[in-house]
DNA sequence: GCCAACGTTGGC
DNA sequence: GCCAACGTTGGC
């Protein structure tokens, strides 16, 4: 799961209320998609994006599984979707739990490993803001932490 | 700030 | 349905 961290970064998620938070603001189908397949208790990394090193900080649980995304409904949140209603959500939510701040895993580092040059968040042009990660791929990076 | 990659929009 | 225009993402 990415994220901006000028905008939401893993200390703002481990100062939030309950070490808690919904991913909101999802506004992608396929990212959509992906967080739709994520069950209660799955664990995610947390990645830094457009920042001056980007690269995994932290692993997040999902306490709650998908659910309408508030956001799209409200017309002064920046997220809003007027064609997401009520009846008819369109876009979808995920809460995530903060477990812990790991060693900062460049997104360099991802690159010089061999075993993980199918990784998805590597392949050209990756621009989902959520995706998935392979069982294979998880353990090679728990092995840098 | 630049630029490549990709998604969305809307005219036709 | 095609495709140009535009907006966004995100590494560098």
């Amino acid at each position: 799961m990415k994220s901006e961290p000028t905008s939401f970064s893993i200390e703002d998620l481990a100062k939030s209320p309950q070490q808690k938070e919904p991913w909101d603001g999802v506004r992608n189908y396929q990212a959509r998609n992906f967080l739709q397949a994520m069950r209660l208790d799955d664990l995610a990394f947390f990645y830094h994006s457009n920042c001056p090193n980007p690269g995994i900080v932290g692993i997040v649980q999902i306490i709650k599984s998908a659910y309408p995304d508030k956001s799209a409904f409200d017309p002064s949140d920046h997220h809003y979707d007027p064609k997401s209603t009520i009846d008819k959500p369109r876009w979808f939510c995920v809460d995530v739990k903060f477990v812990n701040k790991c060693k900062h895993v460049a997104l360099a580092t991802l690159k010089n490993q061999a075993n993980l040059s199918s990784m998805r968040l590597l392949q050209r042009g990756n621009r989902l803001s959520v995706m998935p990660i392979t069982s294979e791929e998880w353990a090679a990076i728990m092995k840098f932490l």
